[in-house]
Parts: structure tokens; C-alpha cells; sequence
DNA sequence: AAATCGGGGCG
DNA sequence: CGCCCAGATTT
């Protein structure tokens, strides 16, 4: 093979200088995050699901309130569903609060409060794949198991020259081959965490900054000079589709009525205004009625409009608008959502919310103290 | 293998 | 405005 090696595996020698650089490039300038200051199965378990496609820098004040409210794993188990999801309330990818608290049960319940200890095992875990069962069994266990995320292929891709796209099966099978020969033997964790960290800090996806990189002697895209080039991706992404929204903010005695999501699909378990897509050719207000009908099973007058708002999702867009609307026959009842409740305002603080319904509702605020004066 | 699943930050 | 992030799960 044209890797320099005999065998065609990773060069050993290579290999063996790349650990030893990043680890004490890791141990002098590793940032001091607060799950890096504990050894805690159940603290490294939780940032690590945390992470799963999230900054570190949006990680910390989640994972600061998760570890307040639930110091250990039998005080999550013991949780409701809902005051986790509150606690989750715009970190996104909501199915991950959900397995959160089923694997904390599990744990609780199976293992008498003790984490799985190695990585065969933690892939078990809800929402544990791979990636989060390598760090987990290296971090706080000292397994030398790899991890392989965002910030590891693109570091791989550059030091070995990987010019196959890193989203395709064949060439992340490499990939795991490569993180596994660059986990230190003595130093699995911090290992692990080095390749992460130098991806996050130093080897970034735009414009690395390879004159402070500890591996930049060894690197074999900077010697080729496409290191900003790497690493090569498969798809061309199409424009993401867009959709109207509209939205009822249905008043009563002071109260608003919302809808609790179905759990697993999208924004699964979080509350919404009633609502739904425009479909082609349709009035917003006929929209509105239509979908109110569909979803609560009443009549309604729809009114003026309150708001409007853009929000993204990763593959879709949408355009949000929030009407006033009265029931003009029928009562509530939920054909779509898991559960209907009527919200004082002032319980708005304990439920949790999507994003975009976050803003809305602080327009719906607005309007109404704007009103009284 | 491809689709689904959030939200925010950055150039 | 597109791209990316300490990915997992489902189809």
C-alpha cells in the first residue's frame, strides 16, 4: 500500500510520534471545562450525549444546571420526563433527553447506579453509540477504545491525506482504523480528547492555523497543501425547503391553549401553539381553520395576526405566523398531540418549548402588557 | 446507504 | 447565506 507502511496498516513509528506530540501538546494547553474536572462515569456519560453535535461553548450552561439539579444518576432516574425536557429546552435533538433519562433508569435499576465500564457494553445504552461509547469507556474508565466525531475525521483526514469523502462507509472504516492506532496506550482519555481538541481549536475546518500545530511536521495534507481542502465531503446539499406556518393563540380566562408533541418525531414532547403548514393555494386563515379542525376537532374564527418569525431547522426552513383565533363550536381534544393544557402565562416557565415558539411567545407577552397601556 | 433529528455560531 | 458542530437511530 502507498502508506508507507509494510502490511499497509498505519506506520507504527509515525503513529507512535503523532501520540506522544498531541498528548503533551493536550496536557499543556487542554481548556478547563468543568467534566474535564471529574472522573464521575455518570458527569462524563451525561456531557458527552451533550456534545453529540453541540458546541462545547452552548454545552456549559446546560450541563452546569443538569449537574445542579441532578448531582448523581439516581437523581435524574428519579426525574420526571418533563423537568428533563425543561432542562433540555433549546439544546435541540430532543430524542436525546428522552434516552437521557431511559438509560439513567436502566442504570439505576440494572446496574444498582454503576455505568457499564467498557465501550461493548455502553453501545447498549439508549442514545450510546460508537463515538460516545469510546470516549466514555476511555475518559472515565481508561479503556483504549477510539473515538471518531466531526473533529477527528477532519484532523485524520489532514494528517493521513484522506482525499475519499470521510461520509462514505468504506472510508470511515478507515478512519476508525487510524483513531485507534493514535490512542495512547498509558493515556486513553486524554488521548482521545487531544485529537478532539486540536480539531476544535487548532485544525479547523476553515483556515486551520497550522503554524501553533503540534503534528504540523507529520502532517501530510499540510505538506501537500491541501489542508483547508480536507476533508472531502460526498454531497452536494440541495437549497433546504421552506414552509409557511400558521400558528393559534387561542385565549381563555387569561389562559392560551398549546400542544404537547408527539414524543420521537420532530420537537418530540415539547408544547406548541396549535397549528400547521399552509398547503399550496391556501389562505393562511384557511390554513389555520383547516388545521384546527384536523388537530383539536372544533370550529374557529381566526384573527388579526400577531407575529411572524423565519426559523431554521437543519434541513428544512419556515416561516412562522402566530394568529389570534376563538372557538366558535366544539371543545379541545387532542388528534394529533399526546396532551392539550390551557397555560397561564405565567406557567409558560416550567414547559418546555421550541425555539421558534420561545420567541413567539415573548411577542405574545409584548402585546399584551403594550395593550394595557 | 440514506433520511431524520435542533439550534446556534461563524466566515 | 451555507457549513459545521465531542452522532444516534430508524428505515
Amino acid at each position: 500500500m502507498a502508506r508507507g507502511a509494510p502490511g499497509g496498516g498505519p506506520d507504527r513509528a509515525r503513529c507512535a510520534a503523532l501520540r506522544r506530540r498531541l498528548l503533551a501538546w493536550y496536557r499543556a494547553n487542554a481548556r478547563d471545562l468543568p467534566w474535564r474536572r471529574t472522573r464521575d462515569p455518570y458527569r462524563i456519560w451525561l456531557s458527552e450525549i451533550m456534545l453529540q453535535q453541540t458546541r462545547v461553548k452552548t454545552v456549559r450552561p446546560y450541563y452546569d444546571r443538569f449537574t445542579r439539579a441532578f448531582p448523581r444518576v439516581e437523581d435524574l432516574a428519579a426525574a420526571g420526563a418533563g423537568e428533563v425536557l425543561k432542562l433540555w429546552e433549546g439544546l435541540g435533538y430532543y430524542s436525546r433527553a428522552r434516552h437521557l433519562l431511559e438509560a439513567a433508569r436502566w442504570v439505576v435499576r440494572e446496574g444498582g447506579g454503576r455505568f457499564p465500564e467498557t465501550a461493548a457494553e455502553l453501545v447498549g445504552l439508549p442514545g450510546v453509540g460508537r463515538y460516545t461509547a469510546g470516549a466514555i469507556a476511555s475518559i472515565a474508565f481508561g479503556e483504549r477504545a477510539p473515538v471518531l466525531d466531526g473533529n477527528v475525521k477532519r484532523v485524520l483526514a489532514r494528517l493521513f491525506l484522506v482525499r475519499e469523502p470521510v461520509d462514505e462507509g468504506a472510508t470511515e472504516a478507515r478512519l476508525w482504523t487510524l483513531a485507534a492506532a493514535l490512542v495512547s496506550p498509558r493515556a486513553p482519555g486524554d488521548s482521545n480528547q487531544a485529537l478532539m481538541e486540536l480539531g476544535a481549536r487548532v485544525c479547523r475546518p476553515r483556515r486551520p492555523d497550522c503554524t501553533v500545530c503540534p503534528v504540523r511536521a507529520l502532517c501530510r495534507a499540510r505538506a501537500a497543501g491541501e489542508a483547508e481542502a480536507l476533508p472531502a465531503r460526498r454531497a452536494a446539499r440541495r437549497a433546504l425547503p421552506h414552509h409557511e406556518i400558521v400558528a393559534a393563540a387561542i385565549g381563555r380566562n387569561g389562559r392560551y391553549l398549546f400542544g404537547q408533541r408527539p414524543l420521537g418525531g420532530l420537537l418530540g414532547g415539547l408544547w406548541e401553539f396549535p397549528g400547521g403548514k399552509v398547503e399550496r393555494g391556501e389562505a393562511h386563515a384557511e390554513a389555520l381553520v383547516r388545521e384546527l379542525r384536523e388537530e383539536l376537532g372544533v370550529e374557529t374564527a381566526v384573527g388579526a395576526r400577531i407575529a411572524s418569525l423565519e426559523h431554521a431547522y437543519s434541513h428544512f426552513r419556515i416561516t412562522l405566523h402566530l394568529h389570534r383565533a376563538r372557538i366558535s363550536r366544539g371543545r379541545p381534544v387532542p388528534r394529533f398531540h399526546t396532551e392539550l393544557k390551557w397555560l397561564l402565562p405565567a406557567q409558560f416557565d416550567r414547559y418546555a418549548f421550541p425555539a421558534a415558539t420561545r420567541r413567539l411567545l415573548a411577542v405574545l407577552g409584548r402585546a399584551k402588557t403594550g395593550a394595557k397601556r
